[in-house]
DNA sequence: CTAGATGATTTGGT
DNA sequence: ACCAAATCATCTAG
């Protein structure tokens, strides 16, 4: 602590011992030009230096108060500002600007999406609280899953704070120091507050690289952790039956436009009590990004082998037709989720059994102000009908039933279409993939 | 252990 | 932002 002020101290002490107002001469010229007097100044000079650690700081201070009311000192003073008006220009021309540092800002995106950096400790992190939330909610397993990895966040959250702070108040108390040290000097030297501040600045710049490397080290940490315990491909659990039925159910009754909205994905979520786990894409609400990637496997799945689906297919219509008679006998029909624009598209069927069914359901959708509800349901209905028209129209062979099954809606659809039709119209036996099931439900 | 099932991600297109 | 398709990585039944 106390060696900056005798250094200083010496530094003065020097050049009044040397050369008044010459100390650039002194600086370059040492080169014995002028004989054995000023080597010998030298010599006293080294002497000094050497022994400067031994003076006390008392000697240091009385030293420094003759210097200051030295009456050489103002003149010093004076000549030293004037060689450094002449000189300063020139350092002047550094590049002060500072970029944003787009590698800084990545970081700091990341350790607060990440909960590293953001809200402190005390409810623990952003993650950590979505993390709770969502086991609260549905699934205790969740949250035995992911403590390890909240108490590992954790502590890397408290180790980054620990260490940024450390390195804060490290910075602060050497730039309080220069500081200081930098305004003592101005009374023997020429310093002006704007270089105070730029030295600051470059002290700053200096710990803020400090700080990157902590930011990004730990970047890599949690993205380490990440990868060990929450990445989902690793971790996949399969949905509990419910959920899949559920799903299904809903997957098979708007088969000629299974793309459920986005709020039939979340009723279909909740529904399902699809847990939360943590996802990539923030942007999307993570249970409906499950149902959405359920609904995109299915379609592509569905579509690429509907011979093997048609068992499920014949299931999940029969029980949904079930539903929806009793639900009609009812009088209720607020039974699955709705989707408002499922039947948009339906228009282009041709179905040859059902066809006037079909018109009744296009002019319903088409003309009717409050169409959409009723329309998407009686769509359902439709959808299930066709598949146990399908099934109980089983007097001969199947041959008819299975032509006008679902292959037929997807092929007549815009974006739901082009299925490999296994049993289209141009094989009148069974098609390729043994379509054909023995289920008579 | 293996083959198929399945949830999630990536890629490329609109 | 969403989708289809391909692909990955795991799960599960045998």
């Amino acid at each position: 602590m106390d060696d900056q002020p005798r250094l200083m101290h010496s530094h003065t002490g020097v050049g009044m011992a040397g050369h008044p107002g010459l100390s650039q001469h002194m600086q370059e010229g040492t080169g014995g030009t002028d004989g054995d007097g000023r080597k010998q100044d030298i010599g006293d000079i080294l002497q000094q230096i050497m022994t400067i650690t031994d003076q006390s700081l008392d000697e240091a201070q009385a030293r420094k108060h003759a210097l200051n009311c030295h009456r050489m000192k103002p003149a010093l003073f004076n000549v030293l500002c004037e060689i450094k008006e002449k000189t300063v220009l020139s350092i002047r021309g550094a590049q002060e600007e500072e970029p944003p540092d787009a590698q800084l800002m990545r970081l700091d995106n990341m350790l607060l999406a990440e909960g590293v950096s953001g809200p402190e400790k005390g409810g623990g992190s952003a993650a950590a609280a979505a993390a709770a939330a969502a086991s609260g909610g549905a699934g205790a397993d969740n949250s035995a899953e992911h403590s390890d990895y909240r108490a590992k966040l954790s502590q890397i959250r408290q180790i980054y704070h620990t260490e940024l702070e450390k390195y804060e108040q490290a910075c602060n108390e050497f730039t309080t120091h220069v500081m200081n040290l930098l305004r003592e000097q101005s009374r023997t030297r020429p310093i002006s507050p704007k270089e105070i501040e730029r030295m600051v600045s470059i002290i700053h710049r200096k710990f803020s690289s400090i700080q990157m490397q902590l930011k990004q080290s730990t970047c890599e940490a949690v993205m380490i952790l990440r990868s060990r315990f929450l990445d989902a491909r690793r971790k996949r659990r399969n949905f509990n039956k419910q959920a899949t039925e559920i799903l299904n159910e809903y997957f098979y009754s708007h088969l000629s436009n299974p793309y459920p909205s986005e709020e039939a994905k979340e009723e279909l979520a909740k529904k399902c009590a699809i847990t939360v786990s943590q996802v990539h894409h923030r942007t999307v609400p993570p249970t409906c990004r499950k149902v959405s990637n359920w609904f995109g496997n299915k379609r592509i799945r569905y579509k690429k082998n509907i011979g093997k689906f048609q068992e499920e297919a014949n299931m999940y219509a029969a029980r949904t037709a079930v539903n929806a008679a009793n639900a009609s006998s009812h009088g209720s029909q607020a039974n699955s989720p709705s989707t408002p624009n499922s039947a948009g598209s339906a228009g282009s069927f041709n179905m040859s059994n059902s066809g006037d069914l079909f018109m009744n359901v296009q002019s319903l959708n088409g003309d009717s102000y409050q169409g959409a509800q009723v329309g998407a349901n009686v769509q359902s209905q439709v959808d299930t009908l066709r598949h146990v028209i399908s099934q109980t129209g089983g007097y001969s062979d199947g041959l008819t039933a299975n032509q006008m099954y679902s292959p037929q809606g997807i092929n007549a659809n815009g974006g739901w279409q082009d299925a490999p039709t296994p049993s289209s119209v141009t094989s009148p036996t069974e098609g390729p993939g043994s379509v054909h099931s023995d289920t008579s439900n």
